[in-house]
DNA sequence: TCTCCCCAAAGGTATGACCTATTCAAGGGG
DNA sequence: CCCCTTGAATAGGTCATACCTTTGGGGAGA
């Protein structure tokens, strides 16, 4: 869980219920109910709450209650946001979303970390790089798919942009649905393995277009292939 | 103020003053000196230190206090955050993460556009350009920046990804600290508003490819200006 | 000097009281 | 008949207090 105590249980039961929208748009929730829903006191709904509020979920307004707010008005980029809506009947959509967004930022990423990578940055990612082939070859997709992760989160942190660095979480979440949702493929693709070399080796040699063109020809085709997969 | 109440008064405060590093990481506050400091009570601390700790910006731990974390830490997505950053010390940096990522996102948001605007957008569009034409001939500066920032919101709304479309206001936010920056720069220039003119042009033509060069050509230049003016 | 245990410090939770903004409806006037 | 005023009733907002729980640090004892 990410908060803890009391609140975060709560958080934990709300969120996903109003991400999934069991508890839809325009509801009204009480504060007193939720204390005997949960069997806490106001102290910690009211917490909860505020927290749900600053990410917008939630409106909440006197003599009225607590009001689900329209999905439009989410902060999407909250990671708790996108972990609750990865995780319900919202997921198809935020792999979408999530998806235009990688082929957006990650070559952007590539190309500045071409320019900006420290040493060690180049020598994780060449590791990585050759542990991916490894892992790939002996179908051992769990520890792939944590080498994979490790990767995109390292050129995104090499970038030297503190922003595009924070998505390498994200990145991790839709990596990890998208081999859950189509449940363990076959054996990952030799050639989307050649392209993740092929950025290792850009960005080490400072070329930043190869870099740029490698990872927008993976992040694409990810793309490409959750849409046959959604279709 | 974005969240009412006493715990946004504190918030309004206390956001900034982290943010800035006025009260640096590694800082410790307690509870009951917030309280008197702001003559509040329990709760309101509380409900506050709660929303600071979702950001990721405090940590709270018992026997301890609560102790500012990290930037690298910090939820740097979060609307809050980047306006508090944009306001403080950290302007500089701020604005040129948020230029970086313009430069990935509107571009791709231009091409989605393209293919994705429904006829009210491409509406929409063509009258800002044209806006954007006669304000700036008339040099007037606070229209103008308007009309900017009603342009690129729509862009991104227009490309249909949700995600996207929620960087509207931050978008939003650095035009108009840029304008700030400079001190109200001489009269736009023309090449820049023929420019927006070409991006309304090509996302009604529904050409993509175009769209999406112009706007790069926009938000590159945009940030080149910017590093010219923090060199 | 090292270890272990106990205590105090600080946050976490529960409750009861009271304040305040808002809504909705009843009643009076046009 | 309609509109405006006004007055509760309601639900959140804030405060004060009491007590629990965790945990870091210091002191006692080996």
């Amino acid at each position: 869980m990410d908060i803890q105590g009391l609140p975060g249980r709560l958080l934990a039961d709300l969120g996903p219920a109003i991400a999934s929208g069991e508890i839809p748009e325009g509801a009204v929730l009480r504060g007193e109910e939720l204390e005997e829903r949960f069997g806490v006191s106001r102290t910690v709904v009211r917490e909860a709450v505020r927290i749900l509020e600053s990410m917008r979920m939630v409106e909440s307004r006197r003599r009225v209650g607590i009001t689900v707010q329209p999905k439009s008005d989410w902060d999407v980029f909250d990671p708790l946001v996108i972990r609750w809506r990865l995780a319900g009947a919202d997921r198809p959509a935020q792999l979408r979303s999530l998806g235009s967004l990688r082929v957006a930022v990650e070559p952007a990423a590539a190309a500045l970390a071409a320019t900006h990578a420290t040493d060690d940055d180049c020598r994780a990612l060449s590791a990585l790089a050759v542990e991916l082939t490894v892992t790939a070859r002996a179908a051992d997709l769990e520890t792939f798919l944590q080498h994979d992760i490790a990767f995109h989160a390292t050129v995104l942190k090499a970038s030297g942009n503190e922003m595009f660095a924070h998505l390498g979480d994200t990145v991790g979440a839709v990596l990890t649905g998208r081999t859950e949702y189509h449940l363990m493929p076959h054996q990952p693709e030799s050639y989307a393995i050649r392209l993740h070399r092929e950025v290792a080796e850009a960005i080490c040699a400072g070329d930043p277009e190869r870099a740029e063109r490698a990872m927008r020809t993976i992040v694409t085709g990810a793309l490409d292939e959750l849409d046959k997969q959604l279709a």
